[in-house]
DNA sequence: CAGCATCCTACAAGATACTG
DNA sequence: CAGTATCTTGTAGGATGCTG
């Protein structure tokens, strides 16, 4: 029994919800690091923008790690913070529920036309 | 090791995402049946119109169930589906780690202060 | 290379009023 | 009671150009 006012639920989606920070973290879940233009080839569609700024919020929450080489050219490398890595269990869980209801959702669509020819042709 | 390409993690986002979804759901994990305006008490803040538009998302994504009653005045009652119910463990999950995070971040701003403090003294 | 600054748009969310 | 129907607003997200 969890009291909504005692709920945490929202703690969690603040930190991974935004339209590009889970599928920032799943590169990062595989690879140890990664620059900042790998990352941006391996999310196809993200701007340079968004990138940036969900990578901000993402170490704003701990859960990334930048390390800056002092360097010219600039080299900036991302990976999962230790605090990050408690993510992976939960990301687990929430891929696997997530490829499920995307199989319920299919198959009641499936049951939903099958009832509309039934009536159809009734 | 999870590919991107193969991601679901976004259709769990979907359905459970939005300022009130998930504090739709937790009266409802709890009680079996709430009403309109039970559910409308139990979440502070909450308007009529995000009420309604949230309550017909999960509807969508088959995560609650909507009875309505056919009399003056009308009653309508809302529960969890057979479906919905598969949420549960991973809502709790999220409860847990939203904790653990929460408890994470506030250490480490209480250790900024500190370092903060340490600077300006020196 | 890895960004920042600026401007812009679309849509989520809120306020308010009305109704079967 | 349990909703719609409008109108308004805040902000996430996007397009584009510039830079240490």
């Amino acid at each position: 029994m969890i009291l909504l006012s005692e709920c945490q639920v929202n703690n969690a989606l603040e930190a991974i919800v935004g339209k590009w920070k889970h599928k920032i973290l799943f590169p990062l879940l595989n690879n140890k690091t990664m620059r900042f233009n790998e990352l941006k080839r391996e999310i196809p569609g993200i701007t340079q923008k968004m990138l940036t700024s969900q990578l901000r919020e993402l170490e704003d929450h701990d859960l990334v790690t930048r390390k800056v080489y002092a360097q010219i050219p600039p080299k900036v490398e991302y990976s999962l913070s230790e605090h990050g890595k408690s993510l992976i269990p939960l990301l687990d869980m929430m891929n696997e529920w997530g490829a499920a209801h995307a199989a319920h959702i299919a198959t009641k669509k499936v049951e939903q036309i099958k009832n509309t020819k039934k009536e159809g042709s009734s």
